[in-house]
DNA sequence: TTGTAAGCGTTATCAC
DNA sequence: GTGATAACGCTTACAA
C-alpha cells in the first residue's frame, strides 16, 4: 500500500485502487447513487480497511454545500443564550450539520465582521441573534434572525412576546394586583421583544387597570429604575403591587433592590419576569416568569435555515409562551 | 463583467481578469507574499470592487489547513461549560480561527461519533471535555483535553485541583471547623478532578483534623448523600461543621437538604464548593467556592491546540485556583 | 518579480 | 452501470 507524500489520509483514489474499481464508482457509493451490489460491497470493504472518510472540503468545493451553519450569538454567559445555543447545536447535529459558533459580545461591529468571516467560510446559512440594526447581510446566503427584524425577506423567529406581555398582566391582575408597573431595559433598536410592553399595556387598558411603565435604553446600569422605584415608596409602602420585568435578569435586580428597601416579594409586591430559564443549581425558576420555548425556537431556526426553496418563507414565526410561577407571585390568592 | 454559471461569488480568476494581472499574483496578494506595489494596488482595488472573499474551502483543500477547531463539550446548560465555551470561542476568533461546536450530551458514544464527524471536516485540531475513557483519537490530528487524561501524548489542561482541595480544607480549618467532610459525585473515570479529594485529605491529615468523605458515582441522584448526612445529624445538630463539595452544583443541593433539615449555613456548618461561576442574575457566587480560572483554561487550550511543533508538548498544564467567599462560610471568624 | 500550469479530493458529464 | 475526464477555487513550484 502506497503512502501519499504528506502524512495524509486516504482519498477516494486510494479506495478505488484498493477496491479495484474506478474513482467515479467510489464517489457514487458515498453519494448513494445506484451502483452494482458487488461493486458497492467492494468499495465499502476497501473504505473500511483504509479508514476512509470523505473530505468535506473537497466536496464543498464542488457542491457549494458545506453542511455547516454559522450561529451568531452575543454571549454564552446569559443562560438564555447558552440554552438556545445548546439546542440549536444539537438540532443541527441531528441533521448532519455542524455549528460554527461566533460570539459577538453584543458588539455591532463584531457582528458585521463575523458575517464576512462566515462568508469566507462558505457556510450554508447563518442564524443570528444580533443587535446591529443595519447589519449588511448578503442576500445570497440563507439567513434567519432571532428576535430582530433585518429585512422582510429574512425570517425572524421569536417567542410570542405580545402574548407574553398579555399573560403577565392577566396573571398579575388575577392575582389581585391593583396597580401595575412595566420595567424594561435593553437595546434601543426595535425588535420583537418590544412587543412585551404592548401586550402588557393592552390588557391593562382593556381592564382599565392602573399602570405605569419605565423604559431604559441599555446604558449598563439599572440605577434609574431604583430612583424611580424609590420615589414610589411612601411610608415603606410600595405604590405598585405588581411588576412585570422585561427579563428574569432585570427581575432579579429589582428584587434585590426591593429587599434592600424592606419591601417584601411577593407579600407587598408581586413580580413576573421573562425568559424562564431554570437555575442550573437549584432547578428552579429565578422568579415567576413567562417561559420562552427555547427548544421550539431552536428547532424552528434550524428548519427555516435548511429550507431549500427560499422564495416563500414566512417573515415572522411566533412560538407560544407560557406562564410559570416561581415564588415571586402569590399563586394561592388569585387562582 | 461576465456572470458565472451559478449565482456564484467572484473567484480569484475574476479578480485577476478585473485587475489585469495573473491568477498567481492575486493569490500572492492574499497570502502576503511580496508583490509589486502597483500590482498589489490593482488587485486590492479589483477585489474590493467585486467584493471578493477567498474561499476557505478551496484553500483548505490545497493547504490542509482549515482555520477551524472543533470543541467537544457535554452541554451548555452547565454554567462552567458555557463559560468555558464562550471563552474558548472568543479566543479562537481573536486568532482568526473558527469554532465548530459539538454538544456531546455526556454521551460517550456521541463523543466518539463527533470525532469521526470532525475528522471528515478536516479541522486543524480538537479541544475536548469528554467522558469516554477510551475515546479513540486519531493521532494525526492535534488534540487537547480538559480535565481528563486520554493519552500521554495528548496535553491535558485543568485547574490545580489538588491545590483547590488543599485550599478548601485550609480555609475551613482556619474558619474554625473541627470536623470536615468531603462530598463528591461524578464520573467514575479517573480525571484530574479526582485530585480535589486528595488535596483536601492531605491537609486534613497533615493537620490531624477529623474528616470523612463520601464518593458517589454518577447515578443521577444525590440521595445517598442525604441519607448519609441524615445519619450524622444528632438532636438537630450536625456532626460535621465544614463540608467541601466537589462542585458548586453539589453544594447547592446539599444546602437545600440542610435547610430542609433545619441546619443553618454557615452558622452550623460551613460549605465550600468548586467551580466559582458567578450567578448571571445576581452576579454573586452561589456559595463560598474554589474558583477555576476559566479564561486561563480557555487560553491555554487554544494556545496548545495551535502549537505547530507538537513533538514537545506538556502532558499536563495546571492553572492556579483561588478561594472566594460566597456567604456559606463565616469569614469574620477565622481570618 | 510575474505568469503558467499542475495538482489538492471531490462531483458530474460524458462516452462506453 | 461503469470508467475516464473535466471542472470546483485555490496554492505553489517552476519557467519566463
Amino acid at each position: 500500500m502506497r503512502m501519499k507524500n504528506r502524512n495524509s489520509l486516504p482519498t477516494m483514489k486510494d479506495v478505488a485502487r484498493e477496491a479495484g474499481v474506478s474513482l467515479g464508482t467510489v464517489s457514487k457509493v458515498f453519494n448513494n447513487i445506484p451502483v452494482g451490489e458487488d461493486y458497492r460491497k467492494k468499495v465499502e470493504a476497501a473504505a473500511e480497511k483504509l479508514h476512509y472518510e470523505v473530505n468535506h472540503y473537497a466536496r464543498g468545493l464542488k457542491t457549494n454545500e458545506t453542511l455547516s451553519i454559522a450561529l451568531l450569538i452575543p454571549s454564552l454567559h446569559h443562560p438564555f443564550f447558552s440554552a438556545l445555543t445548546d439546542e440549536i447545536t444539537a438540532c443541527l447535529m441531528s441533521r448532519g450539520y455542524r455549528n460554527i459558533l461566533m460570539i459577538t459580545n453584543y458588539d455591532t461591529e463584531a457582528e458585521q465582521k463575523c458575517l464576512t468571516l462566515v462568508h469566507q467560510n462558505k457556510v450554508d446559512g447563518i442564524i443570528g441573534l444580533t443587535y446591529n440594526p443595519d447589519l449588511k447581510v448578503d442576500a445570497s446566503i440563507p439567513f434567519v434572525t432571532i428576535d430582530r427584524h433585518l429585512d422582510p425577506t429574512i425570517p425572524c423567529v421569536s417567542s410570542d412576546n405580545f402574548r407574553g406581555g398579555q399573560l403577565a398582566a392577566e396573571k398579575l391582575l388575577s392575582l389581585g394586583c391593583k396597580s401595575l408597573l412595566f420595567l424594561r431595559i435593553g437595546s434601543d433598536i426595535y425588535g420583537e421583544v418590544n412587543k412585551r410592553e404592548a401586550g402588557f399595556e393592552s390588557v391593562c387598558r382593556e381592564r382599565q387597570a392602573a399602570y405605569d411603565s419605565v423604559i431604559l435604553s441599555d446604558t449598563g446600569t439599572e440605577e434609574p429604575f431604583f430612583t424611580y422605584l424609590k420615589e414610589h415608596i411612601k411610608n415603606g409602602q410600595m405604590e405598585f403591587d405588581g411588576i412585570f420585568c422585561n427579563s428574569d435578569h432585570l427581575a432579579a435586580h429589582v428584587m434585590a433592590f426591593l429587599k434592600q428597601e424592606g419591601i417584601r416579594v411577593p407579600e407587598d409586591v408581586q413580580i413576573i419576569g421573562y425568559d424562564g430559564i431554570r437555575d442550573y443549581y437549584s432547578g428552579r425558576y429565578h422568579c415567576s416568569t413567562i417561559v420562552q420555548p427555547v427548544r421550539e425556537i431552536a428547532e424552528t431556526c434550524v428548519e427555516l435555515i435548511l429550507v431549500k426553496d427560499r422564495s416563500s418563507l414566512p417573515s415572522l414565526v411566533l412560538l407560544p409562551v407560557h406562564y410559570a410561577p416561581g415564588g415571586t407571585t402569590r399563586e394561592s390568592v388569585g387562582s
